[in-house]
DNA sequence: GTCTATAGCCCGATAGAC
DNA sequence: GTCTATCGGGCTATAGAC
């Protein structure tokens, strides 16, 4: 329909890549619009027509990754029954996720504590976090969860697979994680089983 | 000893305590020497005769933090026998930091996930998660802990116990660690026992 | 040793041609 | 809509008086 010179969408998710990429590796502060420019092959005056300013690109990127979570996060639920599985598939999930797109889970837990974009709404990271929560208080109706404080065995199930996450973007776990997925994921359900 | 018109350590530590604390607050970019200045009452010159630019100071608070944890941690393990009751041990002085010297966790935990100091010896942050490794590794061999990765063992635990702390930094959690802290180090040791 | 003042730089954001 | 050139501002680090 429209011509082709060139897409504005198109455009858009060169300069969302790259910012993102940038943003993960050195932190949104060090990053300056050049930068961005020079990594996305989007001109200064191109960048301020799609985002008002640095934070709005920013807040843009922040809402894109957490919507992508949550989506691929219902989509793999389907068909899940037990309590045990549906935290399994969250597990799976967050360390396929650090395996094959490292950027986005980079950025995931940089969002989670809150470095940058503090008029961003406080924590949206939690959203991901919630929906753990629900399926940890039916688990806990349905007598698959040990009783107890439902907030604190989400926060254990997701504390456990959240921080091998993080410390494999570090290096710091020299192996992928799928060698490790069943062990971590019975840790994390022993946690609260 | 010297003359008592100005002391050069109390001063240092002015600094250090105010740049930490603005550090916590808005992230090491945005944070610059002109507002260090005005929160420590010290002057520009002053400062750049102590340290010698920025980054160094940042390195000097983050190696400062680290000793002090040790420090705490070593001090805190004195008579403890039992492999759960160093672990204990371990969760219960990351609540009691996380209540009472917030400042000081906030800082914990934004080392660990390299947000800035990418020139800093990478993960210095582990050292204490070494400390936890090494004790279950010993635990291992003593049969407390069940068999396995001792690596993913001490991810677990840490896990759950640093991923509470994370989450009442946040304020995601709204009551006070130590109401929750058997709850959470029954869960965390029953995560790898 | 410590201060103030400022040099020199690079940033985010904009103006104006196309 | 998109470009390049540039402005005003705030930064780090230093120079030079005391």
């Amino acid at each position: 329909m429209s011509g082709r010179k060139i897409d504005p969408e198109k455009r858009i998710r060169q300069v969302v890549q790259a910012a993102r990429k940038l943003f993960v590796e050195r932190g949104y502060y060090s990053v300056s619009i050049p930068q961005i420019v020079k990594a996305s092959g989007v001109s200064t005056g191109a960048i301020y027509n799609y985002f008002t300013n640095k934070e709005s690109l920013a807040l843009y990127i922040h809402e894109q990754a957490l919507e992508e979570f949550k989506s691929l996060y219902s989509q793999a639920l389907l068909g899940k029954q037990t309590t045990h599985d549906k935290l399994k598939t969250f597990a799976e999930l967050v360390f396929d996720i650090t395996e094959n797109d490292s950027e986005m889970m980079e950025y995931m837990l940089s969002m989670q504590h809150g470095e940058f974009l503090q008029s961003s709404p406080p924590l949206c990271s939690t959203e991901p976090f919630r929906m753990v929560q629900q399926i940890i208080i039916r688990g806990m109706e349905l007598g698959e969860v040990r009783q107890g404080n439902y907030f604190l065995s989400a926060v254990s199930y997701t504390g456990v697979i959240l921080r091998a996450a993080e410390l494999r973007l570090q290096g710091v776990l020299a192996s992928p994680l799928s060698e490790s997925s069943e062990e971590l994921i019975t840790n994390a359900w022993a946690a609260i089983s």
